[in-house]
DNA sequence: CTGAAAGCGCTAACAT
DNA sequence: ATGTTAGCGCTTTCAG
């Protein structure tokens, strides 16, 4: 290790610097020999930089190991390189899968992303977003269900001019962001009970609030239609997406004199209540009663029997949300609404009817 | 609207200003008829204020609707106001209420959270984190299993200098963070298989790289001990924490020619897939063979019958080990460890050994 | 296509 | 107890 040759010292005093202090845009232009301007256009892939300048810098940023500071390109540019996903929790797993996907995007795009734990209809939620968006210098915001269907919140973020994506929001005009066709799936669903005999099926329902409710609701309707099947407001009990309300509505369902042979639930939390509701009563599932359910959460075939289901590709709508609203923040009206596919999961909790009925 | 008053301008302009650009710690001085410098101060809580300016610096702020921008102080400053937790998920169930946890505490401090997913045992773990702490200038990160256990990283995160906090770590000498005695709840849990007159209790373990398996199967040793229990190598079974390796372990128990009357796996979800393996052969839980798992997951009360287990304060847990992460981030020498109590939760799982045995 | 200078909003160090 | 000054590291004008 000489430190007779300038090579030697140049190399030796970045590497010190790089240590003590920090590798600044700075030293990554002089290492390239241009100018500091010429650095921060190759980093934000700006225009007008010829091929062989790019190169250059491109090197040096390599060779010093250099990374900008968010903090001070915040605080100098327009962008925050921030985005904030929106709230309410429906569920541990949902939530957790869409934020990974969300978090795939975000990384590879070297945006960062901020949680927002939100209260859906509360009074105060407007006041809240507005806060965190002026305040943390938001790009943009990811809204997941059931926020995605606070029009109050949407028509505010259209006025401060934030883009934003949903995930399955109800209302699909003008947005940004991912949809399944639920409609179509709980249709595919009914059709499977239809085809194993099943005449007289129950729907019970998720909570009145959320949009995919009244999908759901909408698409079982049109499956009986489809299969021939006469609409029985009996056979459509309230629940709540809740394991206990999928139980307490399964057993109002089995009080009935005429009881259903077959129970989609809106989704498999609920369902899984529903079979237990039915254990319960020593009857079996799906010998006696078919149970299916909505969103292949782990719970589907980790329960007694397995659940069939429809699989909607949770992480992968968290990243293509995220690709989406980081389009339309580079550009407004770049961003378009992606239809992702869903998938019948036939498992043990469906099966024929059974013939004695 | 006059524009003759002085005072009315002021007020005006202000408006203006927050309306367009943004209010500034610069219109709160001026406001309060101080500097800025001295607003700052009161922002952060710093001495050498009286009372009476502080108070005239608080009102104008509260005036305004003053909110510092983050941006601008982590480039002035030197605390980010930011800290990472690092993560390998071990369940989404899990890590979900970790982090709401952790973020409570986030938010009430003021501080942001970044998440970092990671592989544990990837060798370049150590690097990513490195680039991301020096990168995102971590005020501090929080270690969730098994990340915790990653001796290497500690090391490296120490020469850093840099303050962290860990949930459940396997060693917790020197840690700050927080953690339960798992040991003594599955002791506890024996005690109660032990107390319903089971002799032959099985244990599915979890994944060996966790260090959570190590301290269960302590417990279920401690436990047989206590009871005046024979340990048995062959009524223990490797699993790895997943479903279908619970239910594949269970089998391999069922195969036995003396098979155990109870079963405790190191989490619940290989104790859904026992329960699944168990009912599949035509044997009832608990009649036959009682099951209890660990962490009280949903799935505990969504499978049929609803599981005996134990239950950590998980949310608490992230804002626990948060709040000792920003103590020590403040001060360094601080934070503690904090031990959070558990508690069994008996459901139907299980049952008297049955008599017949 | 490239560069020089002027801030972004805040805090640190040093006055006073 | 309070104010003054000089940056933090980057991007944005605007001028070549």
């Amino acid at each position: 290790m000489g430190d007779t040759k300038p090579a030697a010292d140049e190399a030796a005093s970045e590497q010190v610097r790089a240590k003590a202090g920090r590798v600044r845009i700075e030293d990554v232009a002089e290492a390239a020999g241009v100018s500091m301007k010429t650095v921060s256009r190759v980093l934000n892939n700006e225009p007008n930089v010829s091929p062989r300048t790019r190169g250059l810098v491109e090197a040096a940023v390599e060779k010093l190991r250099y990374r900008p500071l968010p903090s001070a390109r915040v605080l100098a540019g327009r962008r925050s390189y921030l985005v904030a996903m929106l709230f309410d929790n429906p569920s541990n797993n949902y939530l957790m899968e869409i934020e990974l996907g969300v978090l795939d995007a975000c990384q590879a795009q070297h945006y960062n992303l901020m949680l927002a734990p939100l209260v859906y209809n509360a009074d105060d939620i407007i006041d809240k977003v507005e806060a965190l968006v002026v305040q943390a210098q938001l790009d943009g915001v990811i809204l997941t269900p059931p926020i995605t269907d606070d029009v109050a919140l949407l028509r505010r973020l259209e006025e401060l001019g934030i883009p934003y994506a949903s995930i399955s929001a109800k209302e699909q005009n003008r947005h940004v962001g991912v949809v399944v066709d639920e409609h179509g799936a709980v249709c595919s669903m009914m059709a499977h009970l239809a085809s194993l005999g099943h005449r007289r099926i129950a729907h019970v329902r998720g909570h009145a609030a959320h949009g995919a409710s009244a999908w759901r609701l909408a698409g079982y309707r049109e499956g009986l239609r489809r299969a021939g099947l006469r609409y029985d407001a009996r056979l459509v009990v309230d629940g709540e997406f809740s394991y206990e309300s999928g139980y307490a509505a399964t057993n109002a369902l089995l009080d009935l004199d005429d009881r259903p042979t077959a129970i989609f639930a809106a989704n498999d939390d609920m369902a899984a209540g529903a079979i237990c509701a039915i254990c319960e009563r020593g009857l079996s599932v799906p010998g006696d009663i078919s149970v299916c359910g909505f969103d292949d959460t782990p719970i589907a075939h980790q329960i007694y029997p397995a659940l069939t289901t429809v699989r909607q590709p949770t992480r992968e709508m968290g990243r293509l949300a995220a690709t989406e609203l980081l389009k339309e923040v580079r550009e407004l009206g770049s961003g378009g609404i992606v239809d992702v596919p869903y998938a019948l999961q036939l498992r043990r909790s469906t099966g024929p009817v059974s013939s004695v009925d």
